[in-house]
Formats: structure tokens, C-alpha cells, sequence
DNA sequence: AATTTCCCCAACCGCGAAGTT
DNA sequence: TAACTTCGCGGTTGGGGAAAT
């Protein structure tokens, strides 16, 4: 209700802003300030929908805003800061004086949320990426425990990243980690997780899409997520699949959202969590020789205080090219992942 | 040098919230 | 309280430059 008219409709220019433009904009902002965006345009000259000027003003001619290369520190601010709120791009702007929610949008977009990939952190969960974590633990346990699957076929890069396998496998390890009914059944397959805390084993009720891993519903419709069967049945025929198809990169939704769990390698995540669903929590290590991690401070400060604008830090402010900042990240990462599984098909 | 592909980011679009009548 | 207007947000697009072939 009540959306104001498309612009363009109105034979109003669109795209680019010319130079002219700008200045027009400028000078009638100075001189009258900004208001009703929705007359500006025709009292300012401007063949401009009001809402194309408002995005140019707060975007671009907005005299406090900042342009260059985002710093170090702004970055990890803006990581913290979405790991709390997502993508409230608005939030996370207000926290950065002089850019605006677009520019951290786009950069995140196209700079941090790739860097997280490349380390095997899920950009939406902040969480290492399960695709990998829970089929290298499958494998490695199946491996230890002489499963009887055909770990020589689940081996073949294929069937590695075939969406159904890991529908199936995700779906298995969701259905783990909401049922304590199953703790004892098959073993082996969880065995590179038996030590999960304690808060991740008395999971509660999948009620929190966003925290819960069984936000991604593999099945179809509530009643077969409530129904499910801890272990499908076709689960044991994973032998079975084909994995001729090689996906160019597994579709982010597929990942199973797992707890939340802090880059700090402690349970001092933040109480400062603003959203209480995601207070829900839950660090997440795993004794697992294939799989370990060490959340040190990845592109953070310290977990106690939550990031100040211009607080000290131990990057290299504003400097360091992309590589560096990638080095630099994957060093305190330290998340190793098996020789086998080649990160950049998954990417 | 020409063409193609990739990447970035300014700008657009649709929607919901907030404000007004 | 309903109808309407305006604003702001987040997702997406596409133009243009850079890099690769």
C-alpha cells in the first residue's frame, strides 16, 4: 500500500548522473537543504525522480563521505558487525562514519564475503562452511571405521561436491545435531564429533531458522522435517549416487547453517548480541585430527570489546593488498582442510 | 590489436515501515 | 482506523573498465 509511482513512468531521466546534475543537486541542497525528496528534483531542475536523487545525495555528493580503500580496521568492523546483524547494511553504516550502507554493501559483495569463502568460512553463518567440514569428517571417520560405504567412490571428486550427497549428508548431520534420541546409533559416522560441548549436543528445538542447522530443509514441507527419519534410508545407498555432474560452486544454501560460534577460538563470543535468537550460540571445536580449528581472531580485535571505529589494532592500517590481508587471515584461520578436497571447487 | 571474460560499483527496483491526512 | 504518501532499506542489475586470451 501506498508505493509511490515509478518514477520512469514519467519520462524522468535515468542511469548515470551527468557532472551538471550533480551540481544542480548540490547547489539546491546547500541552499535549501534536503526534505521532501519527492519535490526536490523539480524545484532543484533536475529531470530526477526524487528517490534517484536522494541515492545520489546520501551515495555520493554527501560532502562527509569517505572514499578510498576501506582500512583494515573498517573491515573488520564491518565483519564483526554483520556477524551480529547480517546484512543490515544501514546498521553496520552507521558504525562507519563516512561510508554509506551501499559502498559496504558492494564491498562486502565482492571483497570480504569472497575472502570468507576462500578460507571455508560461510559468509551468511560465519561459520566454517559445513559442505566441506561434514563430508571430510564423514570421509575420515567411514575411512577410520571401515564404513561399509565406497569410500573409494565417495573419494572421486564427484561425488564430492554432488548437491545430492551433500543434501544427504547435511541432512544426516542436522538431523544429528536436533535429535538427542539417535546419540548412540551408528557411531562411527559421528565420530569425528563425538565431543561436540555440550551446547551443541543438548541442541534446542529447531525452532530459530537462522541458528538452528536444520534452517536448511533438504525435504520438501514441515511434515517431512518433523517425520524425518534420523537416517534416511537412502542414505546408505550413497554408493549408489551418481556423481557425474561437477557443480561449478555449491549453492551457499545448500550449507547447513551450523551454530554460531565465535573467529575468537574462546566462548567469550560476544554477549553484545543484539538479535536474542542469535544469542543462541554454540562454539563448535572438534578434536578430529583432519578437522581442527582455531578461531583466533580472524580479521578481529581482541573478543571482549567490540570493534571501536578507530581502536587500536594489530593490522597494518588502510595498507596491505588483497593477498596480504588473505595471508594474513588464513594464518590465524588455521583451518586446515584435507589435501583431497580442493577448496576452489567450492567456491 | 581485437575480442572475450571478469570484476566492480553506481544506480535501479520493489518492498515494508513510518508518517500524514 | 483506513487510505495514502514518503522514506529508507536490501537485493539486484548492467555499464564500463581491467585483465585475460
Amino acid at each position: 500500500m501506498g508505493r509511490s509511482p515509478c518514477c520512469d513512468k514519467n519520462g524522468l531521466k535515468k542511469g548515470p548522473w551527468t557532472q551538471e546534475e550533480d551540481q544542480k543537486l548540490i547547489d539546491y541542497i546547500q541552499n535549501h537543504g534536503y526534505g521532501n525528496w519527492r519535490t526536490l528534483p523539480k524545484n532543484a531542475g533536475l529531470q530526477r525522480c526524487g528517490k534517484s536523487c536522494r541515492l545520489r545525495w546520501t551515495n555520493y555528493l554527501r560532502p562527509d563521505i569517505k572514499r578510498g580503500k576501506f582500512s583494515f580496521e573498517e573491515e573488520e568492523t564491518i565483519i564483526q558487525l554483520h556477524s551480529i546483524s547480517g546484512n543490515k547494511w544501514s546498521a553496520i553504516a552507521a558504525r562507519l562514519p563516512g561510508r554509506t550502507d551501499n559502498e559496504i554493501k558492494n564491498y562486502w559483495n565482492t571483497h570480504i564475503r569472497k575472502r570468507l569463502l576462500r578460507m571455508g568460512i560461510d559468509p551468511v553463518t560465519h561459520s566454517p562452511r559445513l559442505d566441506l567440514l561434514d563430508l571430510s569428517s564423514i570421509l575420515s571417520s567411514s575411512l577410520y571405521h571401515q564404513s561399509p560405504m565406497n569410500i573409494s567412490r565417495l573419494l572421486g571428486v564427484n561425488s564430492l561436491v554432488n548437491p545430492e550427497l551433500l543434501k544427504l549428508a547435511t541432512s544426516f548431520m542436522s538431523s544429528k545435531l536436533c535429535s538427542s534420541q539417535v546419540q548412540n546409533q551408528h557411531q562411527p559416522l559421528m565420530q569425528s564429533n563425538h565431543d561436540l560441548p555440550t551446547q551443541v549436543q543438548q541442541f534446542p528445538t529447531c525452532t530459530t531458522f537462522n541458528t538452528c542447522p536444520c534452517s536448511i530443509n533438504p525435504f520438501s514441507n514441515e511434515a517431512q522435517l518433523v517425520n524425518m527419519d534420523p537416517f534416511p534410508s537412502n542414505f546408505s545407498d550413497l554408493n549408489d549416487l551418481q556423481g557425474d555432474e561437477l557443480p561449478s560452486n555449491l549453492r551457499e544454501d545448500y550449507v547447513p547453517v551450523p551454530p554460531k560460534y565465535d573467529y575468537y577460538g574462546s566462548n567469550q563470543y560476544q554477549q553484545t548480541v543484539m538479535d536474542p535468537s542469535l544469542s543462541e550460540t554454540s562454539n563448535f571445536h572438534s578434536n578430529n585430527s583432519i578437522l581442527s580449528f582455531g578461531f583466533a581472531s580472524v580479521l578481529s580485535t581482541p573478543s571482549s570489546s567490540p570493534t571501536p571505529l578507530n581502536s587500536n589494532s594489530t593490522c597494518n592500517n588502510g595498507s596491505g593488498t588483497e593477498d596480504e590481508r588473505d595471508s594474513y587471515c588464513i594464518n590465524l584461520l588455521k583451518f586446515e582442510i584435507p589435501d583431497f578436497l580442493d577448496v576452489n571447487d567450492f567456491m
